[in-house]
DNA sequence: CGACAAACGAAACTCCTATTGCATTAGTGA
DNA sequence: TCACTAATGCAATAGGAGTTTCGTTTGTCG
């Protein structure tokens, strides 16, 4: 019998003119994806501004949404600063003036955006922002941990559904709405988060 | 001089075949949506379907978009019905209960993801999308005012962020962690936005 | 009923996207 | 340093999306 699959490109010699390519591919990702938008995004222009052969890039990267996928890597460094400051609402609005902030004055703007509408269509794309955003808000939800440790949000509060719909208004601005993302939602967003837990209508089920 | 523009198709004639056309469009359209997905969704496909010449497709609708807005039609007539219970709380309840529905039982579902993962790209999409959401919720703003002149809520309490803090969670399911609307969701999604407007953090700003 | 033109249908054509086969380059280990 | 082959480059190809032209059908009005 014949080798079932062979590994993907890139895995077996990964330094060297490999390692090179990737980083012109995803640097080409990036400048398209920001400068002209996720509209203008094709496996075509990215082969040509990163200067590397179109069948290269589609052997590796397959389509647009592995291109955007290999970009989740540089979401996941950049990550929003967490804060511990003794107080669950203070660290709240921080959290949440750190989302506004990272969407608004940064790249991550446009690539989260493409990457949910990808998300729509792709269940690759899906499942990697699944995992992406699950991490992201576990690591979030210890400062609600702390304060129910503290006794400041009842015992059986969720933490990380407190996460959620704090983040929740600002993905509604940015895709139902879209509306800017101004330090009113923020201070909303971490208060309506924090209303609801102090209520018990946060519990676990 | 000549005619800046000319009407377009579809506008001089209304009636007769030109009907037909639309009708055997907009069925075809919705049928491929829904059963093949946004993804498959093409004008080739979609004219293929309807019997229709693709350059029809292409002259009266010009694009995916231009057929997915045509939809929206649908979309404003297949409304969520708004109850008058007297209380706020189960009003809003209702109203949370009644999206979960129809989000998950009827077509609507489908619909509205492929135009927000459309409007992400396309600004046409952005802006019908952003007025029928604008109408929809002034609309279920009406339980709250009813709330705030009863004096069950603060005064200066802003009835259509209310409603906006209401349905953001479930377009948080919906797009960015791809989880199924449960009741469990509906409950808290409403019992959270009451909440942060009897605390007083959804007034007008 | 008859004339006018709106709207549609059909087909050719261009452009872009995606796939494939083969030659060439360059990591990697002996 | 040399042999091996992973990975890339190049070019040809196929297929779909969008545009345009022109002839035909058919609402609409007198």
């Amino acid at each position: 019998m014949s080798p079932e699959t062979s590994a993907l490109p890139g895995t077996v010699r990964p330094r060297g003119r490999t390692e090179r390519v990737r980083q012109a591919v995803t640097d080409a990702t990036r400048t398209l994806l920001l400068e002209q938008g996720y509209r203008e995004l094709s496996v075509e222009r990215v082969a040509e501004v990163a200067g590397v052969a179109k069948s290269t890039v589609y052997r590796r990267w397959r389509d647009t949404a592995g291109l955007l996928l290999e970009l989740m890597t540089e979401l996941s460094t950049g990550e929003i600063p967490l804060v511990d400051t003794g107080s669950v609402e203070e660290d709240l609005l921080s959290l949440a003036r750190g989302i506004a902030h990272v969407y608004t004055e940064t790249n991550a703007g446009p690539m989260v955006l493409a990457l949910i509408a990808e998300s729509v269509q792709n269940e690759r794309v899906a499942d990697g922002l699944r995992e992406f955003w699950h991490h992201r808000n576990d690591r979030a939800a210890e400062s609600v941990r702390r304060a129910i440790e503290r006794g400041d949000l009842p015992a059986d509060t969720d933490p990380v559904e407190v996460i959620r719909m704090l983040g929740a208004p600002f993905y509604y601005r940015m895709l139902v709405t879209h509306e800017p993302l101004d330090d009113d939602l923020a201070r909303r967003a971490a208060a309506t988060a924090l209303a609801a837990a102090r209520a018990g209508d946060l519990r676990k089920r």
